[in-house]
DNA sequence: TCAATCCGTATC
DNA sequence: ATACGGATTGAC
């Protein structure tokens, strides 16, 4: 039922007319009459018999008869939603696209699966008898039992066996795990993908041995341009016709298209980024996700669930396979290892040294760390003969650079006071070389800016973004292109020749037969952020950006501007993602951090949050910090939990907002599990 | 004693 | 949200 309030969270019994007898199937669209009003629904099971006492309503109406709630994913949005202490609606809105009647009627005549599969159609098994909630069932009208629809939809099928995995096999495990796919067996695995890897093709290899075996694929990558690259890997590798690509950019209608293929089972696979760990598959046999530590992975929406968990539970909760993978490992990722349950793929160190780039800090000037803004007068000379010598090699190079934007924000030159709006106190901001500073916040030119504490007016730097880097780089090095890739514009690729391109994290494109050299510049900025996952961000993108590079034995060279004592440092020297997260977890364990313990923030004014805290009836253990003050006056307390007392925490939590919510309490609590921005 | 009103609770 | 039941209040 499309309501989100806690304690309306339970399924409700409605009466079947015979005329929707026909229609009304496990997971199509409802309308109901709720409390005197018309609400929407899912239909999730059909009975025989209600425990209700009360007098039942029958369904106000079939909107369609298309079942767009698979009862996997059914299950699943019930399981994710107690996981984050959530209701069952708001998932299911994530879960299911908006419906758009034309597209459902014009692909039901058109979209045939192809035809010319021999083998035999595979039934969906119908979802468990019991939905997740102690709730009463839903019920059909009694005496008029489930009618099994004769002609169930086509089954995608395994297709024509696509080429041998031939990458896998750089990776001692790799050939096992893909023969597990095969077999219908359900393989876990953490993949640490090698320097240089095609990890969209080993995806979609992975994949084709799980379409082989007769099962369904999903994967989830976090933006379009990873998107992208696996797209194009699974159409070589699976050939015409055999998966669906969900992006966020599509509109309503091919949105909706593209969802009811993978509804309908026309397609084994579907890829996409983050709304697409709810797409429904046939069998599912494997979840994928590439580069889980990529924060676009966390749902924005309410219950904020991460697609990490969303498919490991939907692992977990059918026997499928898993694979979490990356060039870095996240702390999650550790400890699926560590529990056991998964398996370790990584690539032998003989065949690691044959494939890295050489890798070198440069410490020698610390002060110029912190002082990005000279990097053209003062590059290290090691990163600058590095880059030079690539270029003279006839190669690309990356540089990448943390901020986006041209000099997000500006300080005193005198006395690096940060300068502000006189207007408005907003950050001021410079777009252009010559250009008057103007405020980030109210857009304001402050031509007359002088400072506040010195009198002064010249204004420098703070941080040195893109653009102006490259600019800078292009003094540098006279006579060679220069690039950049940042989020107004971001490049795919880059041709195979000497350039030099400059780029923010996500945002590097691939270079043809690899980059000469990556210089991997500002990490200070990177290193210093407030973010107690900075660590483990700056290691990802660090590893996302050197692997683009050349092998050391093709003369590929990657220079990080950092100390080389840094963990990370230590880490991206040795391309050793697994030690970093067992270290990094370990860290975590000791600190009492998530993954290693479960936490919760509550956030909301500060009496409602008192009020739910003491509604709720938490489990042995909790230990409660706070309150700490949160955006618009609001507080924020967190609660923190063993791993074994995670789901009777958001159990609680969730009661204690169905109790809230009941009494009509005016202003609301945000509860959130495991929260993103909890460092 | 009855009706108007308030409050809390359930909503199939 | 809105409807309902039970309790409470106030006028006769």
């Amino acid at each position: 039922m499309d309501v989100s309030l806690a304690h309306l969270d339970r399924p409700f019994d409605y009466l079947v007319s015979t005329t929707d007898d026909e229609a009304a199937q496990a997971g199509v669209r409802v309308k109901v009459r709720f409390a005197g009003q018309l609400v929407s629904g899912f239909l999730l099971e059909r009975v025989e018999s209600s425990e209700h006492v009360g007098k039942l309503a029958f369904l106000e109406k079939v909107v369609s008869p298309e079942r767009v709630l698979d009862p996997e994913v059914a299950r699943l949005a019930r399981a994710i939603a107690d996981r984050y202490a959530g209701n069952l609606s708001d998932v299911l809105r994530l879960a299911v696209p908006p419906r758009h009647a034309r597209v459902e009627s014009q692909s039901a005549k058109t979209t045939s699966p192809a035809a010319a599969d021999p083998s035999p159609p595979e039934v969906a098994e119908p979802g468990p008898p019991e939905v997740a909630e102690p709730g009463p069932p839903e019920v059909a009208e009694p005496g008029l039992p489930e009618v099994a629809e004769p002609g169930l939809p086509e089954v995608a099928e395994p297709g024509p066996p696509p080429p041998a995995p031939g990458g896998w096999d750089s990776y001692e495990t790799g050939p096992g795990y893909l023969r597990a796919l095969e077999d219908g067996r359900p393989a876990r695995a953490v993949w640490s993908a090698l320097p240089g890897e095609d990890w969209a093709a080993r995806i979609a290899e992975a994949a084709a041995a799980t379409v082989r075996g007769g099962r369904g694929v999903v994967i989830v990558v976090a933006d379009a341009r990873d998107l992208d690259r696996v797209d194009r890997a699974l159409g070589t590798v699976l050939g015409e016709g055999r998966h669906v690509a969900l992006n966020a950019a599509l509109g309503p209608a091919e949105r909706y298209r593209r969802f009811l293929a993978a509804s309908r089972h026309h397609v084994p696979v579907v890829v996409g980024t983050r709304a697409a760990m709810w797409a429904p598959a046939p069998k599912l046999g494997l979840v994928v996700i590439w580069d889980d530590g990529d924060d676009l992975h966390s749902e924005p929406r309410s219950p904020y669930p991460h697609a990490r968990d969303v498919l490991l539970t939907r692992a977990q909760l059918g026997e499928c396979g898993a694979l979490v993978c990356g060039f870095a490992r996240t702390g999650e990722g550790q400890l699926l290892l560590e529990t056991g349950w998964a398996k370790e793929i990584v690539a032998a160190r003989a065949v690691l040294r044959r494939r890295s780039p050489a890798i070198a800090p440069t410490g020698d000037d610390p002060q110029l760390a912190r002082d990005p803004g000279a990097v053209s007068a003062r590059l290290p000379s090691l990163a600058w003969q590095t880059a030079r010598q690539a270029l003279q090699a006839g190669h690309p190079v990356l540089v990448q650079v943390p901020r986006r934007g041209y000099l997000p924000s500006v300080a005193c030159a005198e006395c690096r006071t940060p300068a502000r709006c006189p207007h408005c106190s907003g950050p001021l901001g410079l777009q252009g070389a010559r250009d008057v500073p103007m405020c980030h916040w109210c857009g304001r030119a402050a031509a007359a800016y002088a400072c506040p504490a010195c009198g002064e007016r010249r204004l420098r730097a703070s941080v040195t973004g893109a653009k102006r880097t490259a600019e800078e780089l292009g003094r540098a090095f006279p006579g060679v292109p220069v690039r950049t890739s940042g989020r107004d514009e971001i490049l795919d690729t880059v041709p195979g020749e000497a350039s030099v391109v400059v780029a923010t994290p996500g945002a590097e494109p691939v270079a043809e037969r690899g980059y000469g050299a990556v210089l991997l510049l500002d990490s200070w900025a990177l290193l210093s952020r407030a973010d107690l996952r900075a660590a483990e961000e700056t290691m990802r993108r660090w590893l996302n950006a050197a692997a683009l590079a050349r092998s050391a034995p093709d003369g590929g060279r990657v220079v990080v501007v950092a100390d080389g004592g840094l963990a990370p440092v230590q880490a991206l020297l040795r391309w050793d993602p697994g030690w970093f997260a067992a270290r990094e977890l370990a860290e975590r364990r000791e600190l009492g951090f998530p993954p290693a313990s479960r936490m919760a923030s509550v956030t909301g004014q500060a009496e409602a949050v008192a009020e739910l805290l003491s509604l709720a009836r938490l489990p042995d253990g909790v230990e409660v910090l706070g309150p700490v003050p949160a955006a618009d006056e609001q507080e924020r307390m967190l609660l923190r939990v063993s791993r074994s007392g995670a789901a009777a925490l958001a159990h609680a939590l969730h009661e204690a907002a169905g109790v809230r919510s009941a009494r009509k309490a005016a202003s609301s609590v945000r509860v959130q599990v495991d929260p993103a921005d909890l460092f």
